[in-house]
DNA sequence: TAAACAACTACCCCAAAGGGCAAGGCAACA
DNA sequence: TGTTGCCTTGCCCTTTGGGGTAGTTGTTTA
């Protein structure tokens, strides 16, 4: 094993740490409030791109190469000129659904009540406690890392199932079900020997060993 | 096997469909609202009670012999005379957590943003679309089959646990891990043949035979 | 004090899982 | 036409699971 040692500048490496905590994107029209926010969320150690629209944030991200890797949320305005919180919610959820925050400076109900049912992690209604904001800042952090943790997984799953050749498929369905290998033989009419192959193959191309580990990948491929 | 033929009223065998159907907890403080809601839910075939404030509903709730059986939802405006809707929610937190659904005449963003976020089903602004509520309260009745399908489930997995010893359960804990008996004899320092024997009286306890059914019943268990 | 229960063990049995080795049939593809 | 992948099988072997019978020890409970 060899490390290599790439050389970094001073920036570069505050903002990898930035990243590690995590990235906001702020969008509010309102240039005082991402002037305000800005400095209090790197203060805290986050990396944070503002937006005085969602279009220049949705542009902006459509022209990037890869998604970010790291936990990241979004905290945007309700009241936007343009594309407004709710279609903004509309847009993320099509696109990877990261955790949303909205806020909104008029208590507007109608519109707490559809960005709260479509999934967004909470509704601000300014002027709220900067203590506050950087709690549900927190939690929506913890959410974007578990739910990319869980896509890692299933996406890993899904792979490793896709390996499988139909007849394997079928026969770990019918192991799934607890049936043992003479009674699946004689259900697909085949020999033992030849049941026991294609298990064999399937375990293998899934990276399992144990039935018990079997049923943890599969739920993970039976459950999208 | 005898059936047992017991004499009805009509009374009580439609009551005995709309309970099926669903029974609605309806709470508002204006008797328009009742006298216009009621007749509505009976005519969709709920069975539908009625009350005037959150009080009077939960006293006559403590009173009760045993909690209703089948679907169920409260629906409640939030603006109350003594306890609110906010409060009747906590309240319902702790007994059962039964779907709620949240009305209000006068758009407050607040308490729309706290009952959404402490789990509400919906919550509707008056005036709203009676198709709407219905949709709505038919979600609701799904929702309060699942909960309570769910729920009866864990508790039997429950008990089912509950009756395997100290070492048993030992035991099955390593099986789901996916160590084979030989691995746990030596682990537990004991003999194979007393592995084997815990391992039996345990999937006798728990009601399976392969191990792909023990996951089922031990992750209803290690979930709550 | 006897009974019930939990935990433990040895000896022995059979069924099932797991897998190595060798090999045939068939379809797609280069 | 040869190669490759998939599905198939038989023979034979070891390990593991599951369990019957019979017995010991210690603790709790009626």
């Amino acid at each position: 094993m060899s490390r290599t040692r790439v050389p970094v500048t001073l920036e570069e490496h505050k903002m990898a740490l930035s990243c590690l905590r995590g990235r906001i994107v702020l969008i509010d029209d309102y240039p005082e409030i991402l002037s305000a926010l800005v400095p209090l969320f790197e203060m805290e150690g986050y990396y944070c791109e503002s937006y005085l629209s969602a279009e220049s944030y949705l542009d902006y991200d459509a022209e990037r190469p890869l998604p970010f890797p790291g936990p990241w949320c979004v905290l945007s305005d309700v009241k936007l000129p343009g594309i407004d919180g709710l279609e903004l919610q509309r847009v993320l959820i099509e696109k990877g659904n990261p955790p949303l925050i909205l806020m909104s400076g008029n208590s507007g109900a109608l519109e707490a009540v559809e960005g709260l049912r479509k999934g967004a992690i909470d509704f601000l209604i300014k002027p709220f406690d900067a203590d506050d904001l950087l709690s549900v800042i927190s939690d929506a952090m913890i959410k974007s890392c578990q739910t990319q943790q869980e896509a890692r997984e299933v996406s890993n799953a899904n792979e490793r199932y896709a390996l499988l050749t139909t007849r394997e498929a079928e026969i770990i369905d019918r192991v799934l079900l607890g049936k043992i290998n003479r009674e699946i033989a004689e259900e697909l009419d085949i020999a033992l020997r030849t049941v026991k192959l294609h298990r064999q193959h399937a375990f293998e191309k899934l990276g399992v060993v144990k039935v018990v580990e079997l049923v943890k990948v599969i739920s993970l491929v039976k459950k999208d």
